[in-house]
DNA sequence: GATGAATGAGCGTTCATTCAT
DNA sequence: AATGAATGAACGCTCATTCAT
């Protein structure tokens, strides 16, 4: 059975998606819930504290298997894994990329929490690629490359649901289509053997069943 | 002497930027600008009404020298205009790409507008990318590499603003970075004739003072 | 050719019976005119002196046919003409009567003009009665009598048109079934000499066509 | 001791009743009440809701006495209970009366419950006519003249407070004169029968001391 | 005669949040 | 834990009216 908070933190996840965290009032939230608006702000003191909950979980999901990598020591090829857990979390939590910037702008202390997190996110990513080019999967590049490579593939994780809704409403068809932005921005950077991997193989095969 | 119409919307873009179209009330404009309220609604029918005008003007400014180029028929290097153009009007009218998905949600008239542009953006870029390729500017790919490139660079483009802004506040560095973003996404995808090119030459120059 | 001023009255009672008065601004007006709202005001001070001009179109209408006849003196049967003239006025002028109450509270001047015009109006209509009685097309009331057949007849006359659009939206229709009311208001306090009167049989086919 | 909601309903009747539902401003309300605007429209989603309230408690006033007869078994005369409550309710909501075909106009939900309830409200006088005519208290009339005979009686019940407004502010008198409307309305149809009734003989001394 | 920019009070409504129970 | 009444600032917008040109 699930507490009260964590229902709210799911209504509100729900709500948020569909229309926006700044077009989704609490009163809304704990009405969808069934419960009294006082209840809500007695588990969470305002809004800005459930959208930080929700933040938090959407970090733990973006880098609980990544974490769990002890890719520092083995030789591992990682983009395939990167790619899965990023859309997914970046599809369950996608309001967060919808309206992020507002989001900053109008809660504070959200913001810290953010930019704390995009610094380590990058850091975690730019580790990531730093490991896949010293095993010779992905080709070697300047620090400069590095920082603006990685900034790409973090906007277009991270946004490339937000363009294809503008084009289409099938969602589905629309979160498919994630793979293949991410997939061709980091192609030309593969080298011969990551060709050779057979995750590569996996990822091009399914890349093929979507178009 | 501007009209009044013109003050409105230049205000209204200045506001837009610095806190968002959302978290910008007309009352705030018309305040800013020392005008009734009354005089702004004389102006414009709604909110949303100065959304579109102010969008109208985007599409101008992106498209205008764009436009006037015979691409058809010339042989030329257009990326280092399209970086120009592009990031130009991406900067002056940020706001836009801060919270596109949300005043789509918000706009119905806008919306529209936005999503007819929005075709026509990107089959433009495609045909400038397709006259590049057949001059052998950019390596010649398959159609689903096209249509993944295209939006890939759409994203780039209008959506770097916001990440840069969330790492740093300072607003001349972050335009600045934009520039690197697009050139690095484009690169692996330049023929050797690019890099002879003098234009190419110009970029490099430019992006090698930013760093 | 219309002056300016005529063409404003003809569009206000135009809108007036349409949306209502208080419904329909001064701007309204001239834009459906196609004049500006700063000539309205040239030729009409405020909202209210373009309600009692049309009043007073109004009253002129009510009255002029009835003036014409010198009924103190020639044994006349009136009824046929009342029915036509007050039915044709308020159809015409039909906003007057769904909204009067609201007018006669907002506009203070209109207020003093109706309520002239309602006693001027009564006091008509009871000599008309009077007249019909001494040449015995209505039967002899007493004096509390008489005030209520007239008051009677006046909510009858005025209001029917309201009562049958919130039944229907068959607005020629409707207006048919406003001699119904009053005919049969007044029926039973006619007099054998009435019903053979050949106005009377006038009324009655065509009545009956209505039916 | 009154909830919140009751005063609203109540102070709302007595400002529509004074100066009109449309001339009466949700802020209005709060203040006269004592309590903010945002408490208000805690317990009515918007105006149009507190409008239908007030119907829906004008309907119940209405039916409540003449539900409670069973008049198609019992030979009763209905004439002077229909004229006490028509009058108290019609008195008692008369802004209803003086503004109804803006009120249709401006809210389109109450619009369609006023139809409905017209319409069973037109049926169920016309159900107790045709049961006065069964026992012989009304004169029996063809069903056409029973038609307008109920649209006179319905729009004389409501109309004739808005008219005797017209002519004096004495309120409490105007009131009274609704009665001799109704009933010399009436008096044409009645028989023999309800003129021996004792409550035709109330209802005369009653009117007499009126006058 | 005519234009149209400008005013500002007011309207219906929403919303995050508080607090006594 | 939970209720729900209450607050009040703010929002988008309308309107009759004025006035310099």
């Amino acid at each position: 059975m699930r507490t009260t908070k964590e229902r709210i933190l799911e209504i509100a996840l729900e709500l948020f998606n569909e229309k926006g965290c700044l077009n989704t009032s609490t009163r809304h939230i704990a009405e969808k819930l069934g419960i009294s608006i006082g209840n809500l702000y007695y588990h969470f003191k305002n809004k800005e504290s459930i959208l930080i909950e929700i933040f938090n979980e959407y970090i733990e999901v973006v880098f609980k298997k990544i974490k769990e990598l002890d890719y520092e020591k083995d030789e591992i090829f990682l983009l395939k894994q990167f790619l899965a857990d990023s859309i997914e979390a970046d599809i369950k939590y996608r309001f967060l990329h919808l309206e992020l910037n507002l989001l900053v702008m109008n809660f504070p202390a959200f913001k810290k929490i953010m930019e704390q997190h995009l610094h380590f996110e990058l850091e975690t990513i730019k580790g990531l690629v730093r490991h896949q080019i010293k095993y010779g999967y992905i080709t070697s590049m300047s620090e400069l490359e590095l920082d603006i490579f990685v900034s790409n593939s973090w906007i277009i994780a991270t946004q490339n649901a937000s363009y294809w809704n503008l084009l289409s409403e099938d969602f589905i068809e629309n979160s498919k289509k994630a793979a293949l932005n991410i997939y061709f921005l980091v192609k030309p950077y593969l080298t011969q053997k990551s060709f050779e991997n057979d995750d590569i193989k996996d990822i091009e095969n399914f890349l093929g069943s979507i178009i």
